[in-house]
RNA sequence: GGGCCGGUAGCUCAGUUGGUUAGAGCACACCCUUGAUAAGGGUGGGGUCGAAAGUUCGAGUCUUUCUCGGCCCA
């Protein structure tokens, strides 16, 4: 028997993808043609797009969340260039900060140096050359991922040009007058004589005095409050003295007590919280007592009280303050409130316009503001307050108590809460809250809910600190007048300290004489140079003054900030504030923000869950093209869970989707037209190509809908079913018969060859901002034309392809070809038949789809062996199926007793 | 503890202004195919929509409470 001419596919393209092998092939390609030159060459003229990277912590292996963030961000920068924009990523890094000082300490712990023995100067070098080496990891594991941008000028917030332009930005906050100094408590040591950071804390078990002090009402609302007394009690008597407020809960309920034992008390009314009776009359050996009132905490607004040293130089009045965190776990429900000692106390305090002032010194001793004990340790001051507290009879019990107390992790001695001179932005001296309002409508959030919760955070923050007494960062670059005390503001030395900077970083601070950055103007003698910092999200907050402006490759404001949303309260936010102070306006015009990458379950990766994932081990086992889907696939606007058992969802998903580009590319046998669709004679073309190409522009612009509102999930989702529902099991099931079976000359088959081309065409860029890699193994296999398929741009499709009509009618034929189906399957089930192309149907159609669809080939729809169909039912539709009778062609399988049709076909009748 | 956000099939997601029997793809099961073959096709079983109460003729959708989870703050 001759040889019939058979089709079949062929490719180059392997249907096994090996990614953690062939993607590091596609890095070197990408690096061999200068991709991102390229890109920057072929858009040069193009209206830009700028995703402004937020600089992650140059410190330690990238996590999943940042392999998702860095993921996001690429498919958005390519989706943007392809879609004609010049999309231009310039990644960053943050540099300064403690982390990486508490790094460079530890090692010195293990080498036993003291960190006090080495030059401020050399140890910011060694910090530097750490979140150096860090930045070059980071790089790395980000550019196996797949991340296009401009990787050999990247930002580091440590660079001299960085360094000298943060100069420049507190130069404009001090001009204005809204940097000023003031009070905040901090964690000391009056051992080391420092502050102290979280990190540097350890907690231990100290024995404490406590007391239970009372503080007369000097007058309320409440009229039986009159004459009584507000019992506090509190394990830090010392803080007595700096006392400014007290705190209740508004949701509590309180009482008033009458004391009738005899003593300080005798027949006094004092008051605490309802529920801390028992515990009061327990502590404070209460006998004899009655209730006069319980009432509601809320009842408390307006009480002013007294000091309990009201008589020896405390003459000031004792707000009583709403607080939360007051509870009834210890205590008598009401909080005595120091705003130098405490940061809750600090925090309400100023938010009701009470100011923290110097109270102690580094020392330890009382400062020259707080009668009766200037001068004295407070670690030796609680017997002279309780002392105090009794002649003054305020005293209802005291004691001591051993619980967990925070200790100076290098001294081990105890610490404690001192306000410091810190320096603040005002928010709203010069108005910076409510720019910074304007400023966050004046921008689009994605997800929308983002713009709330950004905006509630700033209607509510206090003034900003940003001041660190610290080493590894920018040096505020303050001098204060030694006589006036007067800061020095003048945008000469502001400049000629940015301009030394530029030329040889910010280390000479701390090394140089204060006159090479005065100037000539003034005398180095007549000034005090700070050597305080400037907090790291001041840094961070200033990027888009020294990258988005400084760059001409970018534009200020930036298109898009995207990071976690943790960052509402970290760089969005400081970006925000630092922008609005000094340019009234957002860096940024749009802020996408996504969730947390979780486990499985929904729970938070960490170590002692054991649920911890690694992108390095992703990349091993599945390949980056795989972690791009769970990215693109995922809802960010939520918390993105990951598990290997979801991870073998999305590779299935990708095999799929690798095996409809091998059908694509197998009956093409690798050879890829480009075609100008708009010259396409689309009646010509059989119906069913005609329906393929509505379809295909129908989903091209749902795809463009999606992108716009960088909804991926439901773009990935849409794409994926097309690959499947329309493709695979549709449209290439029903045309294998053509591509296979028909001569190379059939005008069906070259009709169904145009439709492939078309297709590879529009799957490959509709995937490439996603797939990268996948996408660029195939361009390579089949393009003549550019270096690489994220040079091309996406397709237009020309409007004439939509074919509302035609869609209408092949909806009512998919339905009677799932009836069709339905039958086969029952015959199958029965065993009668096997293959679809055994079966022959009987299609019974009434009389509307009759007169519709009687010129359908249902056969070739159904890819059963023969159909008659027949007219008149009223009920609807009816499919019998019977096995079909006669000779299986050789050629196409098709079963028929009249021989094959094809004209190149041999089995005759 | 407080503020904000979320919980729809095993998984990733749809679900319009409250309105028939809650959908898709994947996964799973069974069958078919062996000319996309570590592929492909067909059919099917999976959901008390986190829980409870309420509003309503009617609730996945609105209200309240609870619960679980996440982020931020304390």
């Amino acid at each position: 028997m001759s040889k019939f001419q058979i089709n079949l596919p062929k490719t180059a393209f392997s249907m096994k993808a090996n990614l953690p092998t062939r993607e590091p092939e596609v890095l070197k390609l990408w690096k061999d043609i200068n991709l991102y030159d390229e890109l920057r060459k072929s858009s040069k003229e193009n209206e830009k797009f700028v995703l402004h990277d937020g600089p992650p912590y140059a410190n330690g292996n990238i996590h999943m969340g940042t392999a998702y963030n860095k993921i996001l961000k690429d498919i958005i920068v390519r989706f943007h260039q392809m879609d004609g924009k010049d999309s231009v990523y310039v990644p960053g890094w943050d540099c300064h900060g403690l982390p990486i000082e508490w790094k460079i300490e530890e090692q010195y712990k293990k080498n036993k140096k003291n960190k006090n023995d080495v030059p401020i100067v050399e140890f910011r070098k060694e910090c530097r050359a750490f979140a150096e080496k860090w930045i070059d990891v980071h790089k790395d594991q980000f550019k196996r991922l797949g991340v296009v941008g401009d990787w050999d000028n990247y930002y580091s917030t440590m660079s001299f040009d960085a360094e000298a332009q943060i100069v420049r930005e507190l130069g404009k906050f001090l001009k204005e007058g809204s940097l000023y100094r003031g009070f905040k408590p901090v964690l000391w040591s009056t051992v080391e004589k420092t502050a102290l950071a979280d990190a540097e804390v350890e907690y231990q078990d100290h024995k404490s005095d406590t007391i239970y002090a009372s503080f007369p009402v000097k007058s309320s609302n409440i009229k039986e409050l009159n004459n009584t007394e507000i019992i506090i009690w509190t394990t830090t008597p010392w803080t007595i003295p700096a006392n400014r407020a007290l705190a209740y809960n508004e949701s509590l309920d309180y009482l008033l007590v009458e004391i009738n034992d005899n003593g300080d008390f005798k027949n006094k009314r004092i008051v605490f919280a309802d529920a801390l009776l028992e515990s009061v009359i327990q502590d404070c050996k209460i006998e004899n007592y009655k209730k006069i009132k319980k009432f509601k905490g809320k009842d408390f607004k307006g009480t002013i009280c007294n000091h309990p040293f009201f008589k020896l130089g405390y003459d000031y009045e004792i707000p009583m303050l709403e607080a939360r965190f007051v509870t009834t776990e210890q205590g008598t429900g009401i909080v005595h409130c120091a705003p130098s000692h405490g940061p809750d106390d600090f925090n309400l305090c100023i938010n009701n316009g009470i100011k923290a002032i110097e109270t102690v010194d580094g020392d330890g001793k009382y400062t020259s503001s707080v009668a009766l004990f200037e001068g004295v340790h407070i670690f030796k001051s609680n017997p002279i307050v309780i002392e105090k507290l009794k002649d003054q009879k305020k005293l209802l019990s005291n004691g001591e108590l051993i619980h967990s107390y925070p200790h100076s992790w290098r001294s081990k001695a105890p610490l404690v809460h001192r306000a410091t001179p810190q320096w603040f932005i005002s928010m709203d001296s010069h108005k910076l809250r409510s720019k910074a309002l304007k400023a966050i409508d004046e921008t689009t959030f994605y997800p929308s809910k983002g713009k709330e919760r950004l905006k509630s955070m700033i209607e509510t923050r206090p003034d900003w600190c940003v001041s660190r007494q610290r080493v590894w960062g920018v040096p505020l670059p303050i001098f204060i007048n030694k006589k006036t005390k007067k800061i020095l503001v003048d945008d000469e030395v502001f400049e000629n300290i940015a301009k030394i900077y530029e030329n040889e970083g910010s280390d000479c601070w701390f090394s140089d004489n204060s006159q090479k950055f005065l100037g000539k103007k003034y005398k180095s003698d007549d000034y005090e140079k700070l050597s305080d910092i400037v907090e790291v999200w001041f840094d961070s907050g200033s990027t888009h003054s020294f990258v988005l402006e400084k760059r001409k490759d970018l534009k200020w404001p930036a298109s898009m900030y995207l990071e976690g949303s943790d960052q509402h309260r970290g760089w969005f936010h400081s970006s925000l504030l630092e922008s609005c102070g000094t340019r009234d306006r957002a860096p940024f015009e749009s802020i996408l923000s996504h969730g947390f990458v979780v486990d499985g379950k929904g729970l938070k990766m960490s170590k002692s869950l054991g649920n911890v994932i690694a992108p390095e081990d992703i990349l091993k086992k599945y390949g980056a093209d795989i972690l791009r889907i769970w990215v693109a696939s995922s809802n960010y606007a939520e918390d993105l869970r990951i598990d290997y058992s979801i991870l073998d969802q999305h590779a299935e998903s990708y095999r799929k989707i690798r095996n409809t580009f091998r059908y694509l590319l197998g009956n093409l046998n690798d050879q890829y037209e480009g075609l100008e669709l708009e010259k396409l004679q689309l009646n010509e073309l059989p119906e069913l190509e005609q329906l393929m190409l509505h379809k295909i522009y129908k989903l091209n612009f749902n795809f463009i809908e999606y992108f716009k509102n960088y909804d991926f999930h439901n773009l990935y989702k849409e794409l994926l079913n097309f690959c499947t529902v329309d493709l695979s099991a549709f449209y290439f099931d029903i045309r294998k018969d053509t591509l296979y079976c028909d001569s190379k000359d059939s005008k069906k088959r070259k009709s169904t060859l145009l439709l492939l081309n078309i297709i590879l065409n529009a799957l490959l860029k509709w995937f490439a901002p996603i797939l990268s890699f996948t996408t660029e193994e195939i361009y390579q296999l089949v393009s003549k034309e550019k270096k690489s398929i994220h040079l091309e741009k996406f397709v237009n499709f020309p409007k004439k392809f939509e074919n509302k009509k035609l869609d209408e009618k092949w909806v009512k034929l998919l339905k009677i070809r799932d009836i069709c189906n339905l039958s086969i399957e029952e015959k199958r089930a029965s065993k009668e038949i096997g293959s679809s192309l055994e079966s022959s149907l009987e299609i019974e159609l009434d009389k509307e789809s009759f007169n519709i669809f009687k010129d359908i080939d249902f056969a070739e729809l159904c890819i059963a062996s023969s159909v008659k169909i027949k007219n008149g039912s009223e009920n609807g539709i009816n499919v019998l199926t019977t096995k079909a009778l006669g000779k299986k062609c050789p050629l196409c399988w098709k079963i028929s007793q009249d021989g094959c049709q094809r004209p190149n076909c041999e089995l005759k009748k």
